[in-house]
DNA sequence: AATGAATGAGGCTTCATTCAT
DNA sequence: TATGAATGAAGCCTCATTCAT
């Protein structure tokens, strides 16, 4: 057996989910058969199974690794030291990256993983988790800001992060449902809402 | 002449349907065979396709039944003379829908289709028809808002509708995924943000 | 239950017989499904059990019925006293009946009665019964025209009945797999045929 | 690197065909299942469809590879110079091949396709091809045989053609209706018309 | 490591026939 | 008599996975 090195086996692991991906983002996980995924990947099916046990643990993968982006995208735009200006830069990252398209598969992608988490636990285990760690960078950096005086202490810090996170689950949906969507003003609205919102406390105060 | 009564093929109709629900809200679409829905019918594998002419009409029906109870929903909430009062009722049904555990297999399904919907034309249009009216009438009052001045003008209306819309989809999302989701304080936080954004225009008012 | 007239039950016959030859004579019989039956004949599924048991029963039915044609399509030409004019006769009619385009249909159901000949024994027994008749009574005649001396007595009577009639299935085939078949053509070979074959022994006496 | 043989292939391809024909031979196109043939096959159901993409493919197959030896029957009979010898040989070759029973499945498939043409385009069309040859290659033969004087003007060559044929297809049938048919006299019949025939002519010359 | 032919359970749907009305 | 809704076995085909090479 002719071991092989370890970048091989990471080209070909990527080269199977890259194929994955561009499968399951056009027709789901169930539509799409291995068959696709071999064909689409240029390798055979023996090979596939050399580096993953069954289809499941593809789809287990790609959820594995899908959530990381979100993720990312919160680190970055809280490592400013203003807090306004943080939250203005996640909206914008949000909205920047919803316009490139070259990540129009991945969110397909994660959509479906949404829905697979209904009825797969293992999924449901991965986008919990991948849910649960946006919420807390983004519940602590409320909470910062509330014991900055910037935000009413009656809030609950991490319900207004899932809220957060919910508009931009919900405009993912918007957009994959229809190209045409028009971001930017999603982007206006949504930055003039947190606005409103971060004022009101600052008003109260005299 | 045993042609049956009309309220005895809606029944049936219903049967099936209430079944398929059951299944396809567990296990997905593509996971549910038409055995299950037979099974959970409790009618025989003909007898279903006297309804319906496939698996994928029953789903194409289910989404064209689906998103009537988001539109009363909205519609409801939007009899009321005062806007202000308007949207606070809008909210508080979505909480109060969100509550309703006997609701809870439609809303499963619901997130089956929005993920179906990327690969069934059919099914995407029925989405999109299904989010096309509440836009419409949320856009609609928010316009007329706009007019009364308790709104600022540089607001599109369509854009305000579809990321209140998009909140509340993200919220489904979240409390399917997690069944112990804290809708109540949820549904303060949205309070808030759109009382906060209500009100900006006001303060610019003398 | 209320006993029906004869004539009734004749008539509800008659227009499941035509329905269904009209659609076995599209389809064939396997392909033909009852409902195809049922909505040709514009009756019900019950009735038309009422009058036949199985739909096998139907196709047995319109077998035994349907070698009645070329029977008689003998018997008429046979009626003349003079052998050749008979002989004559007989392909002249059959070219009539080739030509006869209201009789299309049946001649297709007629061979799909010959397919399914080699496989429901039933319609075979049909089948051998409806051309031994044809072939008892052309290979009689073709007897008393040896005795006549209008042919050698080499010939065995049979055999040449058979092949004067294996000659019209042929023709039948070749008209039905193509409509534009020139059945005229056909005619004037096969009488030239027979009187070349009939002429023979004439001339071998002086 | 298991990718097999062409040899292997081409087995495979028969074993299957071999199969379809035992089974549709014995019981028609559509009361042989899928199941019937695999189970003949010794094959399973997924490799089948390795090698035709459905059952009406098989037919197909067979319907195409089908009307080959009857082409080559013609074509063997008229490589002689002697157009009467030819003839004879054609009969002789006929007659021969109907009594070879291994053939006896070959023919009744034969039968089949010819009832499967009436409902099935492709099967119709390859009939037609598959008929269209002979009587190309026999009225050639035929036009050459009146060039030289054997046969009368007033023959259109193709008709004579059509009835050679239809007689031999007519006598398939026959055959197959009734095994014990007496094949020999058949050809005593047939080789004693096709030699009267021809002599017309020759005898109108002083 | 890599191939791809082979497996066979299981998916969706049709259809001849029955039976309550 | 007549209806047509209901049955459920059986039909065709697909697909995740394995294994000899």
């Amino acid at each position: 057996m002719p071991k092989v090195s370890e970048a091989h086996r990471h080209n070909r692991r990527k080269q199977i989910l890259d194929a994955a991906i561009e499968c399951f983002s056009h027709r789901g996980f169930q539509r799409t058969s291995m068959d696709d995924i071999i064909r689409e990947s240029k390798l055979s099916a023996g090979a596939i199974y050399l580096y993953f046990q069954s289809k499941d643990q593809i789809i287990e993968t790609l959820a594995d690794e899908r959530h990381d982006r979100e993720k990312q995208l919160i680190q970055q735009s809280l490592s400013q030291g203003d807090w306004t200006e943080n939250l203005r830069l996640l909206v914008r990252n949000f909205y920047e990256s919803l316009e490139n398209s070259a990540e129009r598969k991945e969110r397909r992608l994660g959509i479906h993983l949404w829905a697979e988490a209904l009825c797969n636990p293992k999924v449901l285990r991965l986008i919990r988790r991948g849910i649960n760690q946006p919420v807390k960078l983004l519940s602590q950096a409320i909470g910062e800001a509330q014991v900055d005086g910037l935000l009413g202490k009656d809030i609950d810090p991490e319900a207004a992060a899932r809220v957060l996170i919910a508009m931009f689950h919900g405009l993912i949906l918007q957009q994959a449902w229809d190209d045409g969507t028009d971001i930017e003003s999603f982007a206006v609205v949504v930055q003039a809402m947190i606005d409103a919102y971060l004022s009101t406390e600052s008003r109260r105060r005299p």
